[in-house]
DNA sequence: CGGTGCGTTGACATTTATCAAACGCGGTGG
DNA sequence: CCACCGCGTTTGATAAATGTCAACGCACCG
């Protein structure tokens, strides 16, 4: 095994326990896991709709999205992902894709073949334990979303995102102090939030001039935290994080 | 064990082997499930954002909606329950509730009691896979919602609603002849998609005048399934059913 | 030096929300 | 039996939010 290997498989474990207690004996079946190492540019198409793929992605540098594009060119992006992830776990118990996996940056992911998955989770029903309540917080960021799809004004909407990408990049130790990377662009947020990519522009404005955040060269800043949440209603439970602090 | 308990245990192992396979053994291990039953009127909440439920419901007659409410009292609700659905499955591994569910109808269901669950998965792990999949399947119907929220018109949104709650209805015996129970309000289905009632009510009057559906007393017909199906752009993929026909 | 991609701006169009009122109909009590 | 009431639906007028289109600037890169 190489050594990118070996600190993918540290970090896949890292993550696992903060999602749930895995004993001894599964941290190491974790950590014998098979993986390859893949470097993508950014991008770059990772599985498309309708595709059976046959292995599972983490996450170890890099952005990716997962995503449906309708008739009319219309692209809804469902989820941003970064280092820690596992993206389309799902896919091993969902065998045909409903959606497409895309990075949006330069990605170092890992990926583990679906049949050594099934195996340590079929002896280890520890890991399976953890690794189903990994999609079911999954699951429970793409209904917030929904609901900020559904019901929450743009402003708010942006608002909630960049609170949520904070905590979330927080919690993997890739932000503090207020700032952290967001290497996407202004119309890849717009497909993330439903908006057009010109109201997305004018929102982001109108939170600077708020003094709210600023938003320069991938690099997010919050200026004045307990604000903007408020203003976007940011309630971390739907995260299931026990330690959100900011 | 009341003849009504058995009933709707009989009715989940069903529901649970069009979802997975399930052995000899895990049929029983199922049908051997302590189960409450209990009737509940319309719009009644049976758990709350923020509760620590103790047990999983499984639907045996009516509908139920899950939901997060705003500040503002508006309402997103994030899917639609019907019998077979366990709608808040999820709560075995996230103990905190992040939104609410209420019966929309009358309701008769069954309660299964969490600890009882847990000891099945641990003892069979088939079931356990057969219920990590329902979950699954529960997310990629809720991410299909959000490409609907967000990047489709009020027009196609409502007829892919009207299209999934036909099919998923089908799938369990209570559709057939392009016709079936829709025993919602227009405010709670705006509450479904993201509309106003009032915009609600005018896109299904336009539905019916291009003769595609019609809503009346509860039951939806639909006149012309191919059509509805083309300007929603209505994909059953995300069903994750083996045979969708129609 | 000239693309190309991204961010920004302005003018305008469109969709959808909001508000207010009326309507229909089943249920209920006089 | 009839009047009334409540709930859900329907309608019209108007407002607000957001999308679309077109153009421009600016930085990075070949």
């Amino acid at each position: 095994m190489t050594s990118a290997a070996a600190s993918a498989l540290a970090g896949l474990v890292r993550r696992l326990e903060s999602i749930g207690p895995l004993s001894a004996v599964e941290r190491r079946a974790v950590a014998d896991l098979p993986v390859a190492i893949r470097t993508l540019p950014p991008r770059c198409p990772i599985v498309r709709e309708g595709d059976r793929p046959s292995q599972c992605c983490v996450v170890l540098q890099g952005w990716l999205c997962r995503s449906n594009v309708l008739g009319s060119g219309k692209r809804q992006i469902h989820s941003l992902h970064i280092a820690g992830d596992m993206p389309d776990l799902q896919s091993l118990h969902l065998p045909v894709m409903d959606h497409n996996l895309d990075t949006l940056t330069p990605v170092l992911m890992a990926a583990i073949p679906h049949e050594a998955l099934r195996d340590v989770i079929a002896a280890h029903p520890g890991v399976a334990a953890v690794l189903w309540r990994s999609t079911l917080i999954d699951a429970a960021m793409v209904r917030q979303w929904m609901v900020c799809l559904g019901r929450r004004a743009a402003l708010e909407h942006v608002g909630h995102l960049l609170c949520e990408m904070y905590l979330r990049q927080q919690a993997v130790g890739l932000a503090s102090g207020f700032q952290c990377p967001l290497p996407v662009t202004q119309s890849d947020l717009g497909d993330a939030l439903g908006l057009s990519t010109v109201h997305v522009n004018r929102v982001l404005q109108t939170l600077r001039a708020m003094s709210l955040i600023t938003l320069q060269n991938g690099t997010l800043r919050i200026h004045d935290w307990e604000r903007l949440v408020a203003l976007s209603e940011f309630d971390p439970t739907y995260l299931h994080v026990e330690a959100a602090s900011a």
